[in-house]
DNA sequence: AATGAATGAGCCTTCATTCAT
DNA sequence: AATGAATGAAGGCTCATTCAT
């Protein structure tokens, strides 16, 4: 073993092209043997790592939803007005989602097809993440800075409709930057709590 | 398909409960023999009436596709204004998905497993779908009753992220009926492109 | 389709082999393959006749056991002194079980295989034949006819072990008949319960 | 193996396990995985100590068949009348059997799964243990003590029957001891061959 | 003496689809 | 218009075993 460094890199490979295919062909259109092949390894290796293709599944979720929570939390506990916070937030997330495109394809298209135990961890844990944000909403609305007429929860779910949508039409080669949706993104959701114009 | 008759009990059966099984459990998780046996016929039955698997996914999307476009045509190119025209149109997109709420889980996770060429012809279709509701964003901002501080193609993609998520949160038996959300969801929409008050 | 009869060949012939496959390598050392492959037929026409391998088996097991308590029955019900009765049923369960041998090494061989759900069902059938048998012992400890010395129960376990290693040791080629070894059986079971001698 | 010394944990560990897991689940539903991790150990120590999973269950029937043709042995060719001798052999090896139940469930059921060459060494020393029994039973034949109606061949089939068959139904639990099965069984055994009361 | 990552063959099962009837 | 037996390919997964360390 010429690894004593802390990453796997049979693992790693093997979560890198899965998330791939997964993305590309949908999680059962994507069999392990295409992704063990992909990876260069056996289908033995994987299931020593994985124990499952459901599991190899599992792992991509939790890895969006730690790198996703980490960011809202820095952000959302942060300096800076709620005004100023909420964009920067909405803007990250449309940002990170463009710069992981594949993760946001399969997060939203594969949940249906987890194990039930595995589906109630991960909504639980996405359901965390939304109520952060919406306290961003209601923060707001509280200082009347926002305005209240649509309801805090509706407008989070309003704006991660377009956060979800993302891996329909994004295209990493398109005319505009992850941070460009972003700062637009961010724009629409601001304007529409009625906010003033917000940053630089 | 050799029949022109309407109503054809069988067919419409089969497509009821394709719809329903695809929504449950995705179009690779319900089988065939699940459905024909929902349908209360048998397989030969199924290949009847349509070519394949694959021919029933194509069939619901044909539906959505012509349902929304029917719907969207006659609002954009009815009377009033172009904020009442848009409002409505957004509000009644929204309506109509809780209404259908299986077509549209389907629509938005299962694109990618339609047999390439028939994709293609779905994705046309939906783009159609699209630039007639953008022509309504860009007739506003033309008219300076909209900002375009956001381009209209965004503007699009921003809001019908909002559809697309629905059938992820949305619940018939929840608080809000699909009336009630279409119009916050249109609202929102008016707000943020600088709409003044848009009602009834 | 061919066959009007009610002999449905292809089943018919997926059991016989598999018969004789899990007789000759056990049933965990004989795969499906095999097994269809013997029979002239694809997976696929096994899992149409039958739900999985443990069914094939659960099949073979529900045959023996019919067969054999339809005989004890006819013979325990049947004319004849207490000894004449279980002298030839006796006889006839080792003849009977050397005409199906195969069967036979499945039975003992492979009860811990079955599905716990099937294997309860077999053993509660198996009880129930046990039961039959030890009724005819009893009926003549009570007669005076046969010793009590050794309870009923325990003379039928010893004597059914005897049924149970034919498969190890008894060929159909060697130099006795099953008859004959039911004959002798039957003579080793009466005179250990100190019945004189019975039969012609 | 290169070890000579007697007490070696961890290979008797294994070899403990494995017998305990074969006798539960049967040789063939007991991996190597389940053996190691009920001794504690990894695979790699139990390829130390063992060829293969093969070897394991050879070790098991070697350590049986020494273990009772020394007890046959030494009864045998001990001192008292040959219908002294035969009840205390048939009455030993019962008991001997309900006290290491494991190693005959293990015994009579997995022999068809044990490698062709294997299996023919196993089969050598059980017959040469059948032989030394027989060989009781014709001295007693010849001696006029025992009927010779029945094969003294097939009289040895009958009673190791009864032996095969306690890994059945015998449970150390029950009502009864090895103890006193053996007394009964073989009593059944003499009293078949026509002798009077054998024992105190 | 012992580890554990990796192999590769094989296992049971599922499934969309076909076709003679 | 409809049946249902049969196909054939592929799928996820397990397992005994090896080998560098």
């Amino acid at each position: 073993m010429l690894c004593d460094v802390k990453d796997e890199p049979v693992r790693r490979r093997l979560l890198g092209e899965a998330t791939r295919l997964f993305a590309e062909r949908g999680f059962e259109g994507a069999s392990v043997q295409e992704i063990v092949l992909a990876a260069g390894v056996t289908k033995g290796a994987m299931y020593h790592y994985f124990d499952s293709k459901d599991d190899l599944l599992h792992e991509i979720y939790g890895r969006v939803l730690r790198l996703q929570m980490e960011r809202l939390t820095e952000i959302a506990d942060g300096p800076g007005t709620v005004a100023e916070r909420l964009h920067a937030a909405a803007a990250d997330v449309i940002e990170t989602t463009t710069a992981n495109l594949d993760d946001s394809k399969i997060f939203f298209r594969s949940m249906h097809l987890l194990a039930p135990a595995t589906r109630k961890t991960v909504r639980a844990e996405r359901r965390r993440y939304h109520e952060r944000f919406r306290d961003l909403v209601i923060e707001g609305q509280r200082e009347g800075v926002f305005s209240d007429r649509v309801p805090a929860e509706l407008v989070v779910d309003y704006f991660f409709g377009s956060v979800h949508h993302l891996g329909t039409w994004y295209h990493t080669d398109g005319p505009l930057t992850g941070a460009q949706v972003g700062k637009h993104f961010a724009d629409l959701l601001l304007t529409s709590l009625g906010a003033g114009h917000v940053g630089e």
